[in-house]
DNA sequence: CATTGACCTTGCCATCGTGGGAAGGTGCAG
DNA sequence: CTGCACCTTCCCACGATGGCAAGGTCAATG
């Protein structure tokens, strides 16, 4: 008397608290795309799946789902993520490891912002000094031809 | 008597002052790899080229690639350069239009400036409340974890 | 004149995160 | 039973850049 196929139907899984990678997707805001890139690249574990092979979540899974999509938020990459999860399920993780992973990655965005910054400033400046009327001569053209 | 074969040599042709891929590469800091990217985009047109079949380049084509160089020094993408450099030679554009560009580009700038810089805000704010030593407790991880 | 090393050619693959679409199977409601 | 919404896999695209491989060319040296 077997009371859990090993692959069940659909409807069955859904009584079991189960998703489909629809309901998953929104339940967490992350794209059925997505999830199964996530799967593929090893950031979630392979989903379970239906006799018909349909991939099934349960709510560990779209836990897990929601720390990537915060993640993605605030910019991290999809291998700083991995690492990111595996301190989250490492109990004797060090405080310390995050905090590192953390300020570097916001050491980088700091540095993006710089650059990003000095291109805006240098381009307002540029602009500045351009009469943006319906005759030829434009400072920024100068510029940028040296 | 024909003083200008239409596929000269490479010899031939730097007497003429041209350059081949390197040397141009060299004198702009535009990579020999961009530059035949550039040509196959059509930012730049195609290249004549020696019997052999090398590129070359006269002053004028390093004038322009050196155009291209500064507006990714600038962020522009490669399209924005396409419509950068259609103004620049068009004797009878208005600099409205390039102030427009170089206006609406800083504007994007200013924007993905601002949402990495409430990426590195919340980052630090993260960082000050995690202890950062050896016991796993970890206010990040919590606030990933939602 | 032959060899050698530096350089050129084209073409394909990889990055990174995301979306689009095609072709075919599944689930459910009318 | 039919139709629609959803699922599956697989391939392609973006943007800008680099890497590598296989093969041809040039110039200097022996």
């Amino acid at each position: 008397m077997v009371t859990k196929a090993l692959r069940p139907e659909l409807a069955e899984a859904r009584q079991q608290g189960l998703y489909n990678i629809g309901e998953a997707s929104a339940a967490t805001g992350v794209s059925a795309k997505m999830i199964r890139h996530y799967e593929s690249a090893g950031l979630i574990p392979q989903a379970s799946r239906t006799f018909a092979g349909y991939r099934l979540y349960a709510d560990t899974d779209l836990h897990r789902l929601r720390f990537i999509k915060r993640s993605r938020n605030l910019g991290f990459s999809m291998k700083q993520i991995e690492a990111l999860l595996a301190l989250w399920s490492n109990k004797h993780r060090a405080s310390s490891e995050v905090k590192r992973l953390a300020q570097a990655h916001a050491a980088a965005l700091g540095e993006k912002i710089g650059e990003m910054q000095a291109m805006q400033r240098t381009l307002l400046e540029l602009s500045q000094h351009c009469r943006g009327n319906q005759r030829p001569d434009c400072p920024i053209l100068d510029d940028l031809a040296g």
